[in-house]
DNA sequence: TAATATAGGTCAAAGAAAGTCAAAGTCAAA
DNA sequence: TTTGACTTTGACTTTCTTTGACCTATATTA
């Protein structure tokens, strides 16, 4: 039988991912954690920065004082991939009637946000590119995509 | 861990902002309130500095003495007014350069958010934009003030 | 009008978290 | 056996919240 060792670390990192049940958001207060692990509070700070990092799919934030705690958003990779999927199986043109299409998927996939949507919208509808009709869709879909590269890993 | 308690303060900003229910005026009595909470009447004034700053789109007022009361004004985001004036101070070209200045300064002063802003450049872009110069700028006006208007008004 | 009651305002101290940084420890690979 | 990357620890710092003693303004009433 072989005993692991694992380090303190790692098995805080784990009590973390455990957090996300099914959520992609969790809260957690430092000095609490720090407590149930019998270790000091900065070692925390350790353990996110060095496993929680955005590099890693997670998003941090934090506050101080009475109250304080740290908040750690788990990035949706699906959505990431699923962007990235669209742009690519979008072609060299693709009409306004096409991106509303698109939109709306997103929307029910909830992987653009309302506002998102509508900049997406406007910045390639008819109305807006005023350019003849030949170059219309192609000019659409570039802008299309490029907008949509950077929705990915936000 | 699991939940967190939410601060008496952030309770109370939750209690006012409730108040509000479709107008944007409120008058409220320190002392009441405090009572209310089960706290000091100074934990009032903590929490309307820290949570209804003008910078925060409110505008507070006070009167001492008998019958005196705290009232909050929802001022009409100065956001909304900001971008409308730069939206009617656009002509009807604009170059990537001018787009850079005026993203930077919708960044200072908190007009648009990070994510909002890359769209904005990308979208009108001139890597992106492929038409002929002459056009290009105009195009670039009419994408740029478009997407501008949608994001008055949140 | 003077006195009193009724509000709200200020400010600093105490308390409650979280952040930083560098020293010391561990461990595997060279 | 040394080196270097990674971990653990803790002293010190910063930020935010709560509390209370004391102050000021306005209205009411004797």
């Amino acid at each position: 039988m072989e005993v692991i060792k694992m380090r303190m670390s790692d098995m805080i990192e784990e009590f973390i991912k455990e957090l996300f049940d099914d959520d992609d958001y969790i809260e957690i207060q430092r000095n609490d954690l720090a407590e149930h692990f019998n270790c000091v509070p900065s070692q925390i700070n350790y353990v996110i920065s060095t496993r929680f990092k955005p590099s890693q799919g997670y998003y941090v934030e934090s506050k101080r004082g009475g109250g304080g705690h740290i908040s750690i958003r788990k990035i949706n990779t699906t959505k990431s991939n699923y962007l990235m999927h669209t742009i690519s199986s979008i072609g060299d043109k693709i009409t306004s009637q096409e991106v509303d299409i698109f939109l709306s998927n997103f929307l029910s996939y909830g992987v653009v946000t309302e506002k998102e949507a509508k900049l997406l919208k406007v910045a390639t509808s008819d109305n807006v590119l005023t350019v003849p009709q030949n170059i219309k869709d192609e000019l659409r879909a570039k802008i299309f995509k490029n907008m949509l590269i950077n929705l990915v890993d936000d």
